[in-house]
DNA sequence: TGGATATTTAAGTGATGACTTAAATAAGAG
DNA sequence: CTCTTATTTAAGTCATCACTTAAATATCCA
């Protein structure tokens, strides 16, 4: 569905603990001004708004207009089409496991685990 | 629970297309050799040697020894771990409409909204 | 209009990231 | 021991990133 680049673009969007400190924020606490998301940072405005770029370029959040205040709000559609990626991967692992599980209680001779070695 | 900079490790981690391809290799193919891991890329192997020592630093993947391969297998544990925070974050998200619900369900005046102009 | 507030753009810097090739290490096979 | 295979380390390059300060832009308020 979504393009693994756009999805690794998102995941590196939240590679970083400022911003997903922002996030977590903006989840809790609700739609907030740039000075807002900013005060609790030893960082300047700028770097802040720069943040605030990724996130939105990643399409984690989006922002409104009211006067001379740019409110940011998280944009909880794209957390959630992220967090499919688990789904899926998991799916996948687990879709692996049952057809080992079939495999070996299947009545032939046991396939003789490969790799070993697995708990240094 | 885990310390944000962890997380954010993880997620950085995750933020490359190469590396994403890597792990759902091993999600839906099982347990893979360096080389095998690197075969569809196009990229020497030295590089693939760094990105799984990057997946293997975020605690993505573990590496066991048999003979002179290193197998990779996927870590599912971190995975679900990880996928945890979309999780908390979407329950702060909801608690925070339950508790603005709540007041605007309430007889009192409604708070007229501050944050307008939110899809430009 | 002019001034204060909110935010962004520009430009620069130092650190980190994603590669490369060449050489080192480790282990199995003859 | 030597050859081949599997993987890593070393060292270097070029791009991107996370900041900074200074200046530009936008909007409100008197």
């Amino acid at each position: 569905m979504t393009p693994t680049s756009a999805l690794s673009e998102t995941f590196a969007a939240l590679g970083d603990p400022t911003r997903l400190a922002i996030l977590g924020r903006l989840a809790s606490e609700g739609d907030m001004t740039v000075q807002e998301i900013a005060r609790p940072f030893a960082m300047s405005l700028p770097a802040v708004s720069q943040h605030l770029k990724v996130l939105e370029r990643a399409g984690l959040i989006s922002r409104g207009r009211d006067g001379q205040k740019r409110p940011c709000r998280l944009e909880a559609a794209r957390l959630a089409e992220t967090a499919l990626w688990f789904d899926h991967t998991r799916a996948a692992w687990e879709r692996r496991f049952d057809r080992l599980e079939r495999f070996l209680a299947a009545p032939q001779s046991p396939p003789a685990s490969k790799g070993e070695d697995h708990e240094p």
